[in-house]
DNA sequence: ATTGATCATAGACGTTATCTATAGCTCCTG
DNA sequence: CAGGAGCTATAGATAACGTCTATGATCAAT
């Protein structure tokens, strides 16, 4: 089996015209170029070039190989370019899985830093449920998930983010509750606005309200965190949120937080990437970020 | 600068998603296979392979640098094939230069052996005068020239082929001359036809009887052997050709010889080619088969 | 004739590719 | 659940071979 490396050697050769000048851009002598053209020509048994005082120069065979030496080199030099420029961040794509809201309204500034440091890099964001997001990083078709807390998943590596509090809020409709404290007995006389059913803020509500004794059933459901908020303002009804990402809404008076007699078990927010598995560069650069 | 033999290894480890595999595939060993990968990661700075106890499996980043090198290493494997097929002459070209009349009167019976031993070498045969074919051997655009000696030319090798008489035949027309034995002055009575001017044939004919003390003036000048024999035959005149050409028609009578009282010196072929450098495989095997 | 290119050759050296041996891991099976 | 059969990683020894220096041979140009 003939060593690739010689190739790059007759590349250099049958490129310059000159075993000297291919040695210099090699970095080696002369007498190794001339030796390892010998050894090509030995093992292939052909004389690739004709030899005289000025240099180099193909032979008819010599000329055939190169025709598809050049060709291979010029992949290769394309091919640790493209590595380069991978490597550092100037090209390659990071992968983040999570829901929209979390998108929105954490990872924006993230997001934003990150595309501004590293202007080469494609950002695909992934949204779906948080068994979604699990499954298609396990498959490989993402970096990284954002998600809430709990994960718990022995092939996953959890990294903690921010905790973020959820609460019910209302509109103006619904002023007279402004300053009062209710039970959650209490509360259940309103239509309730909730997120759909598969989401995690959802599951950890109904449990919540389990665990005190009753049941939760909303009103209306959505699937988009953009609604829950509006629909709140528009006063249809009272709709559960996390309060960071409502912080103008409540600045600006056109919602308020509904105050219960109970307290509200904050969330975490987490990374979660696959435990044994090395991250991409572009993926632990974020990370970093994050920290 | 990185060594090319390592993207070898990285092609079969990637192709068969094993590194065992490819150290099978290669020759050598496992923990070989292993080391040369992690070089190639080292250097590059990028993990190319997530590792498991089934294999490995290219990451993002090691597909991207296996796109370009699959086509690379194809290339070289297409190039190794080529190369020997032009070894064992199932390829190739043998690119010979020389008179049309040497080629068909002479050189038939050895270009057709060698064709029928070699198909796979495609003939090339280039037909011009002596010094038109010594200046495009020395272009390199053939491989070996056929021509009449004496050649004398420093950077040519010459290898001498076969002898050969010229001679003066006439057709029926001039029967009267078939038992008698001429002198260059009666000869020059009647019309003569001879080969055109910058032939080398016509240079030794002219030389010859100017050391005689006679000057040749042609009836007739023509560009092609077959038309002087076709005008000798039909009686135009007395023509100037190589007996060994014509032994089909002094067979058959439609020709006979011209007895002169001089003996005409004979003319030896000879194959010419660039001393120094070294024949294709094609062209040595050609010369073997001449000898 | 001399200088300055070129490539080829020989022999010594030292890097480094490869090997053996072994460990660690995961999955499968009796 | 223990043990076997894959797989890859690591460590250290060894030997191959790629590279070097020194020199020769050839040719072209000054």
């Amino acid at each position: 089996m003939i060593n690739y490396e010689l190739y790059k050697v007759f590349y250099w050769a049958a490129k310059t015209g000159s075993l000297s000048k291919a040695a210099k851009l090699l970095f080696i002598t002369q007498p190794s170029v001339s030796h390892a053209i010998k050894q090509l020509e030995d093992s292939m048994g052909i004389t690739l070039f004709y030899r005289n005082s000025k240099g180099v120069a193909l032979t008819q065979e010599g000329a055939t190989l190169y025709s598809y030496i050049e060709k291979s080199q010029i992949l290769i030099s394309l091919a640790e370019e493209k590595m380069a420029a991978l490597k550092n961040l100037d090209s390659g794509e990071l992968r983040i899985g999570g829901s929209d809201s979390l998108f929105k309204h954490y990872m924006l500034p993230y997001l934003e830093t990150y595309h501004r440091k590293y202007p080469g890099i494609k950002l695909h964001l992934n949204h779906g449920t948080t068994p979604e997001t699990i499954a298609i990083l396990k498959e490989g078709k993402i970096d990284l998930g954002v998600v809430r807390l709990p994960i718990v998943d022995p092939q996953l590596e959890v990294m903690e983010g921010i905790q973020l509090q959820d609460c019910f809020v209302a509109g103006a409709k619904y002023a007279e509750l402004k300053d009062k404290v209710l039970s959650l007995e209490l509360l259940l006389q309103y239509p309730i606005i909730l997120f759909s059913r598969n989401s995690r803020v959802r599951m950890a509500i109904t449990e919540l309200f389990e665990s005190y004794g009753y049941q939760i059933k909303p009103e209306i459901e959505v699937g988009s965190v953009d609604l829950l908020i509006e629909l709140a303002r528009k006063g249809l009804g009272i709709s559960y949120v996390t309060k960071e990402f409502i912080s103008k809404e409540l600045e600006d008076g056109s919602l308020f937080e509904i105050q219960l007699d109970i307290k509200m078990p904050p969330s975490q927010v987490g990374f979660m990437m696959m435990r044994n598995l090395p991250l991409s560069n572009a993926a632990s650069k974020f990370i970093e970020l994050l920290k």
